[in-house]
RNA sequence: UGGGCUGUAGUAUAAUGGUAGUACAGCGGAUUCUGGUUCCGUAUGUGGGGGUUCGACUCCUCCCAGCCCAGCCA
């Protein structure tokens, strides 16, 4: 795959194992999400880096659902995980596990180090452990529970299992250090007791092995030779492996890297449902949202976030990537795929008087000029056409050089025109302008061979058909929420979505299928919209604006 | 500050004791039937001090800054 010439610090690891011969050159690596909501494009680092890094060494990778808490965990989840992995692009093929499916491993893992004096039954409630846990300044206190006899232990943990006890009666916890300076080694809770429905093996459990032992574990069981998560993980490191140590199982190793940042963008669980929850999008496809079925819908292809995720690299730092190189990467894809098509935004209407009242023509239109076999089409052209409000001024600035009176542009693919009137409204509003043209431009070009400054897009007004055009803007106001010191929800770009009704198309444009994805020319690219489009009814998306370098002048 | 981690152009990364490079963004130009694409050029950087060394982004040391950890969440 296209990652091969990348590299980064993770692979300068497996290398030295494979020069060691660690793992015998083995490499298998594992994408973990916990089926409580949607995936991101901060999942799609996690995807790509481990399905990546898999591929690179000709190893596996597996794709787990980390189901420990039935409480927020549901079946629609691991549908959309599946969907967008999938559509991502990467393949688990049969290796799809659960960590549910280790419930009785995990449970004899349990009695294991019960057995080795390394685990006890606590009768603390919640806040009692949170009492005796001391805090990051002062050391721990030992649990009253912390020296039951193995007997007592194993035959309380039995009990725990079988349903005898209320829900947080009971906790099973590792013996380790209270007096550590990482909180997580003071003895953390491994087991806890939870009367809940799980989304596989229903009311089998009502004892449910928490993150730190089960993490872990899994790895083990699925022989992972490289653990890559994220960096709040590091300070779990040394439970991790002192889990695998003192039960003397196949030891994965954890490796932390960062995860992503992208300006304008959040990537928190909460945030994004807050979005949700409050309408401030549609849903959590909506095309604003980061997560991948967003984005999707927004017109992303997933080469494009492939190529991301290569580019930005992995690293231990904490970063910012800047949204504008996503942009480009998916530019780059887009400019080489997407079929062109011409519609007007904002329609300003243009009589050629001298073109015939009656005429119809038919010109040939290149589909991708970056792409040979996409072919051609034939445009209909007529005497009266639209174009875009902005491709017209009458007192323009000397670097304009679209059509101005005086002025002849080409209108792409058909004629050289002239300005010749400029029919206004009591106000002063441009109703229509005239223009003129010149038969023997037919095409696009002048035998006498005189050039324009300009070429614009046009629809013909009698074949023209109307559709919805939407665009979006960022969910943010600032690049950077964190470093704001206003809560987030005055953050939040209340003007984010734009729709425009009744826009003008060429009528090949009528046929496309949901999903499908074109440039309009010299204004961006866009997608059908996959929900609200109908047969005959397209919905088009703005998936990503064409760089516009007189924008970009015009504020200056 | 109890512990852990991280500091390289605006942003993201490379250089693993030997010329600080690449990409995006920026700026300037050329080409162009999309002010798109493509091509060329250009400015900007090793958090700070001390040390080791012929030579330090790299090793040592002190300092500074940022991030993570006190769920029966993951």
């Amino acid at each position: 795959m296209e990652n091969k010439e990348f590299t980064n610090f993770i692979h300068d690891i497996i290398d030295e194992d494979n020069e060691s011969g660690k793992h015998g050159g083995r490499v298998q690596t594992r994408f973990p999400p916990e089926p409580n909501g949607y995936l991101h494009i901060g999942h799609a680092k996690s995807i790509c880096l481990n399905f990546g890094t898999a591929i690179k060494y000709g190893g596996k990778c597996n794709l787990r659902f980390d189901d420990t808490n039935p409480s927020k965990e549901e079946d629609e989840y691991v549908r959309s995980i599946r969907e967008d992995v999938h559509w991502l692009g990467f393949d688990w093929a049969e290796r799809e596990f659960y960590a549910s499916d280790y419930f009785e491993e995990l449970y004899e893992f349990a009695v294991e180090l019960i057995k080795l004096g390394k685990a006890y039954v606590c009768e603390l409630s919640a806040t009692e452990i949170r009492e005796f846990h001391g805090t990051l300044k002062e050391p721990g206190k030992p649990s009253p529970w912390r020296e039951r006899s193995i007997e007592e232990n194993l035959e309380l943990f039995e009990r725990m299992r079988s349903g005898e006890f209320e829900e947080g009666k009971y906790t099973l916890r590792a013996k380790i250090d209270m007096s550590s300076p990482n909180m997580h080694m003071r003895d953390p809770v491994i087991y806890r007791i939870m009367y809940a429905h799980h989304h596989r093996t229903g009311n089998k459990w009502c004892i449910y092995p928490m993150y730190d032992f089960t993490h872990c574990l899994s790895d083990s069981l699925e022989r992972i030779t490289h653990s890559l998560c994220t960096l709040e993980f590091e300070v779990h490191r040394p439970l991790y492996d002192w889990f695998l140590d003192e039960l003397e199982v196949f030891h994965s190793r954890q490796i932390e890297f960062a995860r992503l940042n992208l300006t304008y963008t959040v990537m928190s669980k909460r945030k994004l449902l807050m979005l949700v929850k409050e309408g401030y999008v549609s849903g959590w496809d909506d095309p604003r949202m980061p997560t991948i079925c967003g984005l999707r819908r927004r017109g992303y292809t997933p080469e494009s976030i492939r190529e991301f995720c290569d580019r930005i690299g992995v690293a231990k730092r904490d970063s910012m990537v800047d949204l504008a190189l996503l942009e480009h990467c998916l530019r780059d894809h887009l400019n080489k795929i997407a079929p062109r098509y011409m519609a007007v935004l904002n329609p300003l209407k243009v009589i050629i008087d001298n073109y015939p009242a009656d005429k119809t023509e038919y010109l040939e239109a290149i589909n991708n000029p970056e792409d040979p076999d996409a072919g051609s089409r034939m445009v209909p052209f007529s005497r009266e056409i639209y174009i875009e409000r902005e491709d017209f001024m009458e007192d323009a600035p000397k670097k304009f050089y679209r059509l101005t009176p005086g002025s002849e542009v080409r209108l792409r693919y058909a004629y050289f025109i002239q300005c010749e009137n400029v029919v206004k409204d009591a106000e002063g509003n441009i109703l229509e302008i005239h223009c003129t043209y010149d038969p023997a431009s037919s095409g696009g070009n002048s035998p006498d061979g005189r050039k324009v400054k300009a070429t614009l897009h046009w629809v013909s007004i009698p074949t023209a058909f109307k559709a919805e055009v939407r665009h979006f803007d960022n969910l943010l106001t600032v690049s950077d929420p964190a470093t704001e010191d206003k809560d987030f929800l005055e953050l939040i770009n209340k003007d984010s979505l734009h729709i425009l009704e009744n826009c003008p198309m060429e009528p090949a444009l009528k046929d496309l299928k949901a999903g499908e994805r074109i440039q309009f020319e010299r204004i961006g690219y866009y997608c059908v919209d996959s929900k609200d489009s109908a047969p005959e009814k397209p919905v088009f998306n703005r998936t990503v604006g064409l760089k516009d370098e007189w924008a970009r002048m015009q504020n200056r």
